[in-house]
DNA sequence: TCGTTCATGTAAGACGTTACATGATTGT
DNA sequence: ACAATCATGTAACGTCTTACATGAACGA
């Protein structure tokens, strides 16, 4: 399904009304991590739930600043879309694409790319860390699933680094 | 990165010629699990491929049937694209954006969503046990990366689902 | 002959990325 | 004064989904 940065947005302003800037700050800090926009994204669809009734502009600031809020029927569609609906698999990952024609080149390149994974998952796995500790665990509602969110982070990375050193170890030897 | 798309293509056709029917069927048994496309996105790409010269019409049979065949060109495309340019991680799971605003709905809620994110990844597993059966693993260098990229899949839903699990751990006990 | 599978193509619209464009406000 | 940050908007282009449209060939 489309219609996610749309529920973003919508899950934000859920919790307490928020200009766009602020929004994609939001998503710098940390929702990117599960769904990444863009600001003319951002921006845009906001005009679209405005348009649609499903957020209102609720102050406006200096330098042009529009806040928003959610309305009754953008809660509501909200709710709907959170357990009312499937959420459709997405199958679509780049590194793996790469994996199934790793065959094309030699062995030593294959190993370079496999390494070059479990680097970046260790990596990720650091920034998960350093983002643990920026946030503010206050102890809310909000907290205990994004603690949730942010351990299927942790075992995602852990896992692809497994996978990655032992799929090195599946290649022939060196030499 | 777009273009992905282009290379699913040109790594199957780098194994053997094909027509865009056959390409579809490959997607739907196997590379879907990794890149999935549709039939009109297939058959539209193709036709740009071999506008670009990476792959020319080496065949043509009943139906209107055209073999495709990966040149010269599209081989070393190809190549570059696998290990030359870095893969961009991308961050869009719908399932993880509604654990993040799963606040909004009432605890028993949330629980049957999670059982039914462990169930899932629970039936993903037994859907690739069939897939391994069905795939014919001969001695091939394909078949050691195919492997590999399955193996990838059994961790990632086994570790989906433990997670499932914990999580519903974390919510507030029942009544 | 009749249903299924094989086989391709296109059009409309939604969604996403990159780049451009503009300007007010704040802090030093 | 000047740089950095705050703040929004739009245009062009590429990708993806859904739906429509067509027809040949094969097997029962």
């Amino acid at each position: 399904m489309g219609m996610s940065l749309r529920y973003a947005l919508l899950g934000l302003l859920s919790e307490r009304p928020a200009a766009g800037y602020d929004l994609l700050q939001r998503f710098k800090e940390s929702l990117g991590n599960v769904w990444s926009a863009t600001q003319s994204q951002i921006y845009t669809e906001l005009t679209k739930l405005a348009e649609a009734g499903l957020i209102e502009v609720s102050d406006e600031g200096p330098r042009g600043r529009k806040e928003y809020t959610i309305t009754a029927a953008g809660l509501a569609d909200l709710r709907i879309w959170l357990t009312g609906t499937e959420p459709k698999r997405q199958a679509r990952n780049e590194t793996l694409l790469r994996v199934f024609f790793l065959n094309l080149t030699p062995p030593d390149h294959a190993r370079a790319y496999l390494a070059g994974i479990a680097e970046r998952s260790a990596a990720a796995l650091v920034e998960l860390d350093t983002l643990r500790e920026s946030v503010d665990w206050d102890d809310s509602e909000l907290s205990r699933y994004g603690r949730i969110a942010m351990a299927w982070g942790e075992r995602f990375h852990e896992m692809n680094q497994q996978w990655a050193l032992w799929a090195r170890e599946q290649l022939p030897p060196e030499d």
